[in-house]
DNA sequence: ATTTTTCTTGAATTCCAATTCAAGAAAAAT
DNA sequence: ATTTTTCTTGAATTGGAATTCAAGAAAAAT
């Protein structure tokens, strides 16, 4: 079989969506992600291709993760709409004390490379499109009327706070915005 | 006096917004903003500078016409509501039919170089309270209640449009979306 | 008319980051 | 033990894009 890897992939990706998140993809270099990955150029390219394909992987992990952490938090609430404010819970904290000061790693990658990089577009459309389905079914749980176009609505409002998430925003601000989003599930 | 310059340095600068807003920063090249300019690197570097500074004098430029056509209007309706109204369908109407299918120029530049560039992260963030203060503004014309909270919702939702401009969303997607932000002003 | 100033041109330069590759090292196969 | 395979290392290469600059051209000043 050979040598074997010294380093393991998948934590190697963890490592490269921070430095992803942090710097936005055309600022954050190889060199950078070999630092964070702790794995030199070499073994780079020869375990994920070029950096496009790294850019790829990390917006898969980061995904996959954010449809468990945040997503998931729709399905497992005692009502559809505790999901939804459930979600939108997730999304402000993140925004005030975690990582996503730098706002949604998606979203920013979305607006960065989506005319560029047809693949990201795609993964990104695909998972708007996720996030509404899960907003619409935590509504028809709770019998609500016109779900569609509330969850579509509600979409448009996850994103709009990942734009403004890079402003630096007061909790109060944040949370006047997410309450009057729920005004419209009445 | 010397030679006089053979191009209108805002003409110019329109031209590369057009670049910037299709590209991004990033991937635009100084050649090609030269191309769309219609001038050459020496004659670009000698009056504006660097590539970051075109890009700043874009993202003024811009911001000064959308302030113009698009937050104008919140001021000269009939009605608040009116103004709220017309201000959303300037934004849907040129998401579909306009520029704005590539989003907002610059929601698009924030999220690419606020990291990157604290001015302009500080032109957008500002930008971005003009709005809210002029939807505001527009609530308390009409004799709303808790105006602010309203104001800052409603700028929220404007983002998320910008965001979800680049999926290529259908009309009446961006139509629910809109009648359902504003039923929040009941 | 000549000089001076300022602009234009576009090739040359510089710089920087992505990618490659040859040499060394570890694990397994024979 | 030796060979084979696969991984690691990090310096060298490559490629492309930002920036500079020297020479030429237009306008005004003397």
């Amino acid at each position: 079989m050979g040598r074997q890897r010294e380093f393991d992939p998948e934590d190697a990706i963890a490592q490269a969506v921070n430095v992803f998140w942090e710097r936005g993809y055309s600022e954050a270099s190889v060199q950078d992600l070999c630092k964070s990955m702790d794995i030199n150029p070499g073994s780079l390219y020869a375990t994920f291709g070029a950096k496009q394909d790294v850019f790829r992987a990390a917006i898969k992990h980061y995904l996959s993760v954010v449809t468990h952490e945040g997503i998931g938090r729709l399905g497992i609430a005692d009502s559809g709409l505790e999901g939804v404010k459930a979600y939108f819970d997730y999304i402000v904290e993140g925004i005030l004390t975690g990582k996503r000061c730098n706002g949604c790693f998606g979203t920013n990658s979305f607006m960065e490379v989506s005319e560029t990089d047809p693949e990201i577009k795609a993964l990104m459309t695909e998972h708007f499109r996720l996030l509404e389905n899960a907003f619409d079914q935590a509504l028809q749980r709770d019998g609500f009327s016109e779900t569609q176009g509330k969850a579509s609505f509600l979409g448009c409002v996850a994103q709009g706070l990942n734009v403004l998430a890079r402003t630096e925003p007061e909790r109060a601000t944040l949370e006047r915005i997410v309450s009057n989003a729920l005004l419209v599930l009445k």
